[in-house]
DNA sequence: GGAGTCAAGTTCTGATTTGGAACCTATTGG
DNA sequence: CCAATAGGTTCCAAATCAGAACTTGACTCC
């Protein structure tokens, strides 16, 4: 988790991941949408670059114009999104509409995320796990 | 994802509530633990608290003491939080060892982390979903 | 009975980070 | 020539954070 949070932990990285995953992938659109400040998206895309989780890619020469794409690692963070979408709508509702629906490729319905354990099939709940906590 | 950001968007919060699920409820345990100065500490329980995902519960009268437990939402976030590890795990290895061990409650076996489709059955990931954005 | 300890904070000060706005560079379109 | 587009960088003021000390009330040790 500490891990996680070095990376993402800060208002916006995981909007900015959570943009380039779903399609908005340059500097001026992912500013735009999010209202972020510029000096601080410049600082965020080259940390996720640096973490490898963005992978920046000039899409025409003269002037140098750049793409942020996501890289494998980037792309591994949508169903920990999901899951964190469905906690949201579980326990933080709001009126407000979405800005993106986020639905099953194939049948274009809804998707209802479920975290389970996949050793043994079980959906994981606060009550299905046990802790063990290694000394310092 | 912004609404769960605005909650968990910092470096601390989220290590707070996995503290507080994972047993450690007192202030100074977590402080402690985590290396938070106390001012932070002090203001992110009360954030956690106002957003409802921690209760503080008196546990001694005099001198009053109080203890941090996380709420059926804050539980939710259990799920949330093995998908996270185990997104780090496959994308951000490390050597050290981690502070706690998430086994299944039953057969004491470690866990393997899977976000499913609970309308497909079908695991999710950056390939199987579709996204639509909502015009502005 | 004074000295030390524990728990849960609060207060203070100086260093970082952020937000907001303007500026810079290169090229294309009218 | 002038404006627009794209991707930044630079500047300053405001907000936030780290580090350390202080507070309060009660208990324990000598």
């Amino acid at each position: 988790m500490a891990r996680a949070m070095s990376v993402i932990g800060d208002r916006w990285t995981l909007l900015i991941l959570r943009d380039t995953l779903f399609g908005v992938r340059r500097f001026d659109d992912i500013q735009k949408r999010l209202g972020i400040t510029r000096h601080v998206l410049s600082d965020r895309l080259k940390r996720l670059e640096a973490h490898g989780l963005l992978e920046r890619r000039q899409y025409q020469e003269r002037p140098p114009r750049f793409e942020y794409h996501p890289t494998q690692a980037g792309k591994g963070f949508v169903p920990v999104m999901q899951a964190m979408t469905g906690w949201v709508d579980a326990h933080m509702p709001t009126d407000k509409p979405a800005p993106y629906r986020v639905l099953d490729r194939e049948s274009r319905a809804p998707i209802a995320p479920k975290v389970i354990d996949s050793n043994t099939g079980k959906s994981i709940t606060a009550s299905s796990v046990w802790v063990e906590t290694n000394k310092d």
